[in-house]
DNA sequence: CTGAAAGCGCTTACAG
DNA sequence: CTGAAAGCGCTTACAG
């Protein structure tokens, strides 16, 4: 605490400067109207003194307070996954409105790329110190980013990356590695003859980021030399009709197929189908903790999910937002999420 | 931001009640040397605004410092798995330092009942303002939460509880269920006309709280009503010389075992046997993320190693003592951990 | 380019 | 039982 002997706030800095504490304070924050010699004076007494603020202090005497946008999906009847990231986004936003930080929703429509460019100037406009996005439609987000850098405003990306596109950090998974797990479990119990299946559920699968997850899946079958033959088949329509109408004539083509894998959490679609049909002898994987996900893993026809905290993904973006521009401190440019594997042995006590 | 239009603190609340603040304050904090009368009409103002304290405020002004004790093994050469927690511990202290809270680490010695007692007396000599331990000596544990008790000090127990001895919280696995987990994966791929080895590595198998694992892992076959036969060891040595003498010995009896689950984190000797002995076609799972088990799961002779978060629980435990004293809040009183599932494929991404 | 002073919301002696 | 005043460490106009 400040309150031990030994510690030295701005008016030791001062004192020892010979200078003011509002010049201490200037140079702190690196504002423009100080010397070039009291400049480096109070620096190196700063140096060495090691000074820490106090954010207590300095956020209670501050009146600017700090907003962030967060650009993310709106929760669809067709999936409620990012009801979970926004969770996040809301305990990091009550832990850190008392400093004065304000944290501003924009949804868009997973659906209409406009809708996250119309979302998109709206957080232009208002003028925000920081953004946190999901960049689910690349292009679009590739053009709000490079608007951001010009304007100076740190962004961090969740859920999925553009590493091109130098962001203050991405939060999220090592998707080629997910996939490599996502492998692993679904060949774990089976026999080298039979073949796997890969099942991409999109509406952009040519525009996906998520195709780096099959990447990975299918390395590791080449890492382990393994035998079975891998089908594949992308749907580009997310309703359960041409899910099903899909699934009905790949496994009439293939009929020895032991396991799915479904690349992202439309794998409750899969479920159904499999349920609906009765075929009860294949393994089924794919992704997120959703509630149609959680209970065909109750019900044993979903394997395992594979889950990559979305709660706290969005949680630290808007910390590591907060780090940068309130505490001045450094984040890591890549934060890899864990790979976590949810079965139905374990499930009811999974932490988003 | 409380900078905002419509907040209202401590003046306004005695400017409303005709009073001064330093009465409100005392109404605030309970404290003696208020009349009923003003007392009350205060408590009605704060409802009415639903008052919200700044705590930054709070903090700063105030002089009084909080310490926490931490009781918890040393890490020793034999295991370093109590890092983990003690980094947890660093993190929330780090985290708490500037609200004016001390943390004060107490290390016992695992193979050494005594060295719990000795320090936890100190602890209660010292004075101390709330405890988070490990209750790894369960009737020293008992006496020694029983005193805090009488001096009003809240305690929370992580990585095993005692259910009876009313903790402010325990915050750690659901053992019983880590054990169902661990057999559903032991079982996974097994031929089910095989037998199952669960072994148990302690000084103290008599008194461990960790043979709740054992059940669960028992429950699970019957639940699934599973044939296999389920042989079972205790090691009352944890060197090993004498692993390996009753590793010999078990599966020399038992020539048909095809899967091994240890019930701690000294899995790693059993691997050692098993690599030694050239023995790759058993399944081996045990627990925690410590280094010569992972190890061992880059090798394949670990299958997988199931980890609570560690750091997670004493982050959390500090964090509810900190919320207790600190804010005033609730915390939970019982706090299960996810049940994580590591493999070779996912541990470089675990976050403990 | 620099400093004196007021203030953030709360706590703490001290005086009565 | 109650209040006036100083102070926590920092920030912010304002004046020069």
């Amino acid at each position: 605490m400040e309150k031990n002997s030994t510690y030295f706030g701005v008016k030791e800095i001062a004192r020892r400067a010979n200078v003011s504490i509002a010049t201490v304070d200037r140079v702190i924050h690196n504002r423009t109207g100080v010397s070039e010699k009291t400049k480096k004076k109070i620096n190196e007494i700063i140096k060495e003194l090691d000074y820490q603020p106090n954010i207590l202090a300095s956020r209670l005497a501050s009146k600017n307070i700090i907003i962030l946008a967060v650009l993310i999906p709106r929760v669809s009847e067709e999936t409620d996954f990012w009801e979970v990231p926004l969770r996040g986004i809301q305990r990091a936003d009550a832990e850190i409105k008392q400093y004065g930080i304000q944290t501003i929703p924009y949804f868009f429509d997973l659906s209409d790329k406009d809708s996250f460019v119309t979302q998109a100037r709206l957080i232009l406009e208002r003028g925000v110190h920081g953004v946190m996005l999901s960049p689910s439609f690349i292009e679009q987000a590739r053009n709000f980013t490079e608007e951001c850098q010009k304007l100076k405003i740190p962004y961090v990306f969740i859920d999925s990356n553009i590493p091109e596109q130098r962001s203050l950090s991405y939060i999220g998974p090592h998707l080629l590695k997910s996939g490599y797990v996502g492998a692993k479990l679904l060949t774990y119990r089976m026999k080298s003859n039979k073949k796997v299946l890969v099942v991409n559920i999109s509406k952009e699968i040519e525009n996906y980021n998520y195709l780096q997850i099959e990447e990975g899946f299918r390395s590791y079958f080449n890492d382990n030399q393994m035998g079975n033959e891998i089908v594949r088949i992308d749907i580009k329509e997310t309703d359960y009709l041409s899910v099903a109408k899909h699934m009905t004539s790949v496994l009439h083509d293939h009929t020895d197929i032991e396991a799915i894998f479904v690349t992202n959490s439309r794998v409750f679609t899969v479920a159904t189908f499999l349920k609906n049909k009765n075929k009860n002898n294949i393994s089924l994987i794919g992704y997120d903790f959703i509630k149609e996900n959680i209970q065909y893993l109750n019900e044993g026809i979903i394997d395992f999910l594979i889950c990559h905290k979305p709660e706290e993904q969005a949680y630290r973006a808007v910390m590591a937002l907060y780090q940068t521009l309130v505490m001045g401190g450094s984040v890591d440019n890549i934060q890899y999420m864990p790979i976590d594997i949810i079965t139905k042995e374990n499930y009811e006590f999974y932490q988003n």
